[in-house]
DNA sequence: ATTAATGTTCAGAA
DNA sequence: TTTCTGAACATTAA
């Protein structure tokens, strides 16, 4: 599901067919699912965007940002399912929304695609999107963070190292499968109190985020048994492929080649480890 | 045919 | 203050 490597992958791909084009339409698809949470109303968005010209696309934690030239900020927040896509989609029905763009070159569109419809998009004034995405309501990124800021945000609080991760307040864009894949590379034990992790770890922590995350950027993220998880040319990423521990109960570890990857429940939400390489619990 | 499981975020409770 | 729980939703596997 869109964590930080898929929600890169998206913006990487629309990036170069969307910036510096005005749009010239904005619109609801007709699917007939029930209707995912857009504000405000369509109309006052296709009022404030309408002949609006994308200065950028980024990524902000889970979220692709579009930064418009009267200074709004129109927000797509993936969440479960959603997908922003330049190309044909998965499926038609469920099709949530289109922005066309001037010109006439290879795509025209981006559309917004979302099967379960969990996912939001909201249109930001400068200040609000200023609220909304600052510190907050969102830790520093996941690609920036420090030793020296995980050493600070695992010193502050006993919660298990795992559900620490999850908290996008504490840092932004990681989500419960590469939370699994970082501890297994660092070699700790996911529930371990934060605050139990001795500067070794730390380093550990910090240098895992980095090589787990930036290797599923490389292959463009990971599409699920489910096949929900797709690229904006609508392709699937390669990083299940790679996967160390996530969904691979009972299978040998890639480290220690034992049996030992188990699955228990944290915060109702499944965690995969390798009892053997992980033990400091 | 029902039921559980899936993962993200937020509101509201403990 | 901090941490935990349930709801939102669509689809599939059991």
């Amino acid at each position: 599901m869109p964590e930080l490597p898929e929600v890169e992958t998206m913006v990487r791909g629309i990036r170069s067919h969307v910036e510096g084009r005005k749009i010239v339409h904005f619109g609801k698809c007709r699917c007939r699912c029930r209707p995912m949470a857009i504000r405000p109303a369509v109309s006052r968005i296709q009022r404030r965007v309408k002949g609006i010209e994308v200065l950028a696309v980024k990524r902000v934690a889970k979220r692709i940002v579009f930064s418009l030239s009267s200074g709004d900020c129109l927000v797509f927040e993936p969440r479960m399912t959603g997908l922003i896509l330049l190309d044909d989609p998965p499926d038609r029905s469920h099709l949530r929304f289109e922005m066309r763009f001037s010109g006439r070159r290879e795509f025209n569109s981006v559309w917004i695609w979302d099967r379960r419809g969990l996912g939001t998009l909201t249109l930001f004034t400068a200040r609000e999107a200023e609220q909304k995405l600052g510190p907050t309501n969102l830790g520093p990124d996941a690609l920036l963070m420090t030793t020296a800021q995980w050493g600070e945000c695992c010193f502050r609080t006993a919660r298990p190292i795992k559900v620490l991760l999850l908290d996008q307040k504490v840092v932004g864009g990681i989500g419960n499968l590469y939370a699994s894949e970082i501890l297994h590379v660092a070699t700790i034990h996911p529930a371990v109190p934060a605050n139990t992790l001795n500067p070794r770890q730390i380093k550990l922590l910090s240098e895992a985020v980095q090589l787990v995350l930036k290797e599923a950027i490389k292959y463009e993220g990971s599409t699920l048994g489910d096949g929900t998880y797709r690229n904006a040319l609508n392709q699937s990423g390669r990083y299940q492929n790679v996967h160390r521990v996530y969904k691979r109960e009972g299978e040998p570890c890639p480290t220690c080649g034992a049996r030992s990857i188990c699955r228990i429940v944290q915060a109702q939400r499944s965690t995969f480890y390798c009892a053997n390489c992980q033990q400091n619990g």
